[in-house]
DNA sequence: TATTGTTATACTCTATAACTATA
DNA sequence: TATAGTTATAGAGTATAACAATA
């Protein structure tokens, strides 16, 4: 393992006495570390996305479903699951609960009889315009801090993770 | 809103008929947000980071807490709770474990009589020593497909995003 | 036999309220 | 009055097993 935090355990001598409350934490290869840095920053942008779609009240996954939904009139739940990473129960229940608020409709797959063929309602559309507004809106702030060179770069890069 | 994906709502006309089962899903402007992104991408080293610290029985948020502690030496539960991201009452439930395991101990802190002054014990010491090996060797395999320069500009921007 | 979708269920993580002891 | 820590509890999110219907 050549690069980052070459093992300095103990750079100060371990004294025997508590850590002043004022201090700096020293988090360590922590703060190197793309699991501890991933996990926060998801942590604050999925803070802010959950603040904002509440306006629509919409769940941030339930965001998701409409946004692929609408772009894929027609698409079945397995397919949503492989997008999204979520499992089929997980899923179910999500769909359910937006086809009661009269959102998305579910249709027998003309093809595959096992299958529901899912489509926005004129409804759903019509939210689903004005929460993916929202999300356009919230990208900004959540990356505020960022150059237009740097979010593509961070986004490339967190592909590149997942692959 | 400037940048990305300028309104390209039905791009096709939207025909009404379902989505072929082998069609690539068009995810529209999700695979651009960083919100989607980061999620996959935290997703998928936190399994990674989950399988790994099981050989040691830890859990990710034990190994958290262990690492700091052992750099930190007389920490206390709101320090870790602040630079964890993580809430007091469900930092207490952890610790106590870890106590019990024999691999932290916590003394009364000497300056503050509300708080208890967290440290490792021997065996805490040499199984965190353990398990942070396999915290590099893991951030080795999470970050496979990237170069090394990449690695520090991601973290970098990531650390961006949070503040 | 494999896949789609559903129900039931359990486990983890996260969040809020209420309490104590101390600063 | 504010803070450190704890308990209890509720709510998301995520996980597995089992099942029916269809491919």
């Amino acid at each position: 393992m050549p690069p980052h935090t070459p093992s300095r355990r103990h750079a100060a001598p371990p004294v025997d006495s508590a850590e002043p409350a004022d201090a700096p934490v020293d988090a360590g290869a922590l703060y190197t570390q793309i699991s501890y840095n991933a996990r926060r920053a998801w942590l604050s942008i999925s803070a802010l996305s959950t603040q904002r779609m509440a306006v629509h009240k919409l769940k941030v996954p339930e965001f998701s479903v409409l946004s692929l939904v609408g772009r894929n009139p027609g698409i079945i739940s397995s397919q949503l699951c492989a997008t999204l990473d979520t499992l089929p129960p997980n899923l179910a229940g999500r769909i359910i609960s937006l086809e009661r608020r009269g959102l998305i409709e579910r249709r027998p797959h003309p093809q595959d009889r096992r299958a529901m063929s899912l489509r926005l309602t004129p409804e759903g559309t019509k939210l689903t315009a004005q929460a993916e507004e929202t999300a356009a809106r919230l990208e900004e702030d959540a990356l505020a801090g960022l150059t237009l060179s740097e979010r593509k770069t961070l986004i490339c890069l967190l592909k590149k993770v997942c692959s």
